[in-house]
DNA sequence: AAAAAGTTCAACCGCGCGACC
DNA sequence: AGGTCGCGCGGTTGAACTTTT
């Protein structure tokens, strides 16, 4: 519940982007030590942070199983198909899409999936509310965004979102926590850019 | 080239729940 | 029974980045 233990006011508590080293410390002592206890384990590990902030940090971008970036068709109509099964519940969702974090879904819902279903209602209000609308409205639909919003059965998404394919930031690591775009898999290695794999690299070269 | 607007996502916050003492 | 602690969840925010004007 963190009544007290997340004691935001605490000028020894870091807050905001991790840096490289807080992850290698984290990965290092989760390595070594295990998982779980979160606010002993950053006292342990002596990060000025708090454990909620290492949970998270750990669960959703620092583990090895973490897939990033490209959400697949597949994926997108699973999201879909169990969204409208079970609505918000995010983490049970991602229990479904291995790799997957429940912030990482959550994320991909709002700024996606959730747009595409306003536009379409949009849409649909303007033709039932003025029918010659229709014509127009498939004329505009020849561009692709608009095109795509007719598909699922309940609302609107587009399987094939090329905003999805073609923009992959990646918070990489090349010392100052630089934002660099690595192409359609941002999570390959690269050269000049820390990447997971780099980091991991790192850690077991320095681990145990 | 620069400013404004729009988009994305990592991280934070508050809350509820269960376990333990 | 009631207080504390740890975990997990869902909602929100703000910085970083891209796109448009």
């Amino acid at each position: 519940m963190d009544k007290k233990p997340c004691n935001s006011q605490d000028p020894e508590v870091r807050k905001g982007p991790w840096t490289m080293e807080e992850d290698l410390i984290l990965i290092n002592y989760i390595a070594n030590h295990g998982e779980g206890v979160w606010n002993s384990l950053a006292k342990s590990a002596g990060l000025k942070r708090t454990g909620k902030s290492c949970r998270l940090r750990w669960l959703n971008y620092l583990r090895p199983d973490v897939r990033r970036g490209n959400i697949t068709p597949e994926e997108q109509l699973l999201i879909m198909e169990l969204h409208a099964k079970w609505g918000n519940r995010w983490s049970k969702i991602a229990k479904h899409l291995p790799g997957r974090t429940d912030n990482e879904i959550k994320n991909y819902w709002r700024t996606r999936i959730q747009k595409h279903i306003k536009q379409a209602d949009h849409q649909q209000q303007q033709i039932s509310s003025f029918p010659g609308a229709a014509a127009a409205q498939n004329s505009e639909q020849s561009n692709d965004q608009a095109s795509c919003t007719n598909q699922a059965s309940t609302s609107s998404y587009c399987p094939t979102d090329h905003a999805v394919e073609s923009y992959s930031p990646t918070t990489s690591f090349n010392g100052n926590m630089e934002t660099t775009f690595q192409g359609p898999f941002p999570t390959e290695s690269h050269d000049n850019i820390w990447s997971m794999e780099d980091l991991w690299s790192l850690q077991l070269l320095n681990g145990d």
